[in-house]
DNA sequence: ACCTGAACACCGTTCAAGT
DNA sequence: ACCTGAACACCGTTCAAGT
């Protein structure tokens, strides 16, 4: 039958958060998924915090860094960036679990976070510049990889359709005269777009803020 | 003496979350600092989910979105982000609450997003645009005003060049074949820059990527 | 209106013990 | 090496009751 594993742990543990959101994700709930008693987890883990880590590092595994090519930088950042949207997107509980998470304990999040340094180096930016920019860029990754309520899986269409009606009469709901364009824009808002236009023109934001400084220097 | 009201415990919450971290604000806890039972709380607050509404919201009060003047798009834009990231920076613990927080609850962000919306729209972006865009520069303030380790308040200078000095080392020793950029810039990276240049080098950076985008079209 | 007391169902974690 | 059992110190929250 499926051992008690390191990696088995941690799958679990991304499956209930992605499903039913990283509060879900407990030692105890997650014991009880496996068939096993809670401090069977301490055996893997030293503590949840280290479990957490475990699933940061997962999720960004699916991701790997390629190295050096030679191509401008520009197009390198570019590949950067939507290879980490992408892979954080096939997984709605990312941001959280990289929230919870210290970023500089995750080995897979490190490599992506050097190869970022490498790429601002290579831009000419200096040392500091490079050190903001790299956070930057992992940060708005994360961020435009939070996707909007619909792509989440585990739920029928119906239910979604129903989370984000209720979304929308609360942005309606407001009054008009203090957030004209909340209210106005309520509909788009809450609708979200497609994946492919969050990808395209989310990374496009980032990518141009340092292109348009590195051309300024 | 003072009494208990719902503005005095959203701030001594936020003290407890500033020099102790956002895990030590405990209803419990809270209660025993004011000198009350755990239960007078959920008079104020029907929950605690309601309770960091309330911490969001006294966050960003302290930046009154002045609404419609006359100048260009670009430097209202840029004075939001300047101003948002300013006001975030005097509390630790805000990344953290507003992450942890539902924003579409929290009347305060309202305002702030309504105004970038707006910005966005007269900067002649679609509504999809905007939506993105807005969504982006909120998030994008929020992370650039997480500021490195220096900032915080409530730590003597020994115990802040302690924690740099310990994270440094952890960045030295990892593989240098595996993350030499990280390695390399282990220093500024660990060492955080003046607010200053953060401020402004990083403001420049997102405000930057709209004003490139606005351009394209 | 505003607060207390006692109770409930949950946490993460330690520590000794089993195999 | 790998897992269990019992216990500890914490949570958020409800509900009835006090003033």
């Amino acid at each position: 039958m499926g051992k008690l594993t390191a990696r088995a742990i941690v799958e679990r543990a991304l499956e209930i958060g992605d499903a039913e959101g990283l509060d879900a994700v407990t030692i105890r709930r997650l014991a009880a998924d496996l068939g096993v008693t809670p401090m069977a987890l301490y055996w893997h883990f030293k503590n949840k915090d280290q479990l957490l880590i475990g699933m940061a590092d997962h999720l960004i595994l699916g991701f790997g860094v390629k190295g050096g090519d030679d191509r401008p930088w520009r197009d390198r950042l570019r590949e950067l960036v939507e290879g980490l949207v992408r892979v954080l997107r096939t997984h709605p509980c990312a941001k959280n679990v990289l929230e919870q998470v210290d970023q500089g304990a995750v080995p897979s999040f490190l490599a992506v976070w050097n190869e970022a340094l490498g790429l601002a180096r290579t831009a000419g930016f200096t040392v500091e510049e490079c050190c903001l920019i790299s956070k930057y860029l992992l940060q708005s990754a994360i961020s435009i990889a939070d996707a909007p309520v619909h792509f989440r899986p585990g739920h029928t269409s119906e239910e979604i359709a129903e989370i984000v009606r209720v979304k929308r009469l609360g942005l309606q709901s407001l009054p008009a005269e203090k957030y004209p364009n909340l209210v106005e824009m309520a509909g788009p808002m809450v609708a979200g777009m497609t994946a492919d236009f969050y990808d395209s023109f989310g990374v496009d934001l980032v990518v141009s803020g340092v292109e348009a400084l590195a051309a300024r220097r």
